[in-house]
DNA sequence: CGGTATCCGAACCGATACTG
DNA sequence: CAGTATCGGTTCGGATACCG
């Protein structure tokens, strides 16, 4: 499936979720994503918008409506994930 | 997130959702997967028991009930996945 | 600030061969 | 059939330096 394969990438969720509460800066973008080197935040970039999902404003990089969708429908997926990988610690 | 690291690499998806029908053997599952090499399948399947996905049983490999409960989860992602990879095509 | 070019090391995948 | 060991090729990520 092509969205886990872009999702799996590094920084994809960081920069979506950096993204869902307003727009952003590349630098900006850059510093909050643990110093992301350039180069692969800016492929990240190329590949989130190629798909529709963020887009280029005058402020900055932003979520697109679809962007934004797909991050709602993976919040409870991230919720779940966090539980999960509790369970994890106590069972494993 | 650990989660989509994991279900990112080759066929982690496939593995679950093989499973999501039924136990399946080593083999069975090699052959079902497109014939994906014994390493790295055993890797796949190694990964997933350790995060408590999948299981093992006297009929083979199963899904836990953790493991069917992501991939309900996972379901709908997969459905919105094909709908905006769809409109990708015609607004690309 | 925004973005590209280049280079290098790491991770990953796949095929084959072999053991229990 | 189930699973492990080894090796090679490829792809990806990260750092740095540099241009508009």
């Amino acid at each position: 499936m092509v969205l886990f394969d872009l999702l799996g990438r590094r920084w994809s969720m960081g920069v979506l979720w950096n993204l869902s509460d307003g727009p952003r800066t590349f630098r900006d973008l850059q510093t909050r994503c643990g110093s992301a080197s350039p180069t692969v935040l800016n492929t990240r970039l190329k590949e989130l918008r190629i798909v529709g999902l963020i887009e280029k404003t005058e402020k900055g990089y932003a979520l697109t409506p679809k962007g934004e969708e797909l991050y709602k429908l993976l919040d409870p997926l991230g919720d779940w994930a966090a539980i999960w990988k509790n369970d994890l610690s106590n069972t494993a």
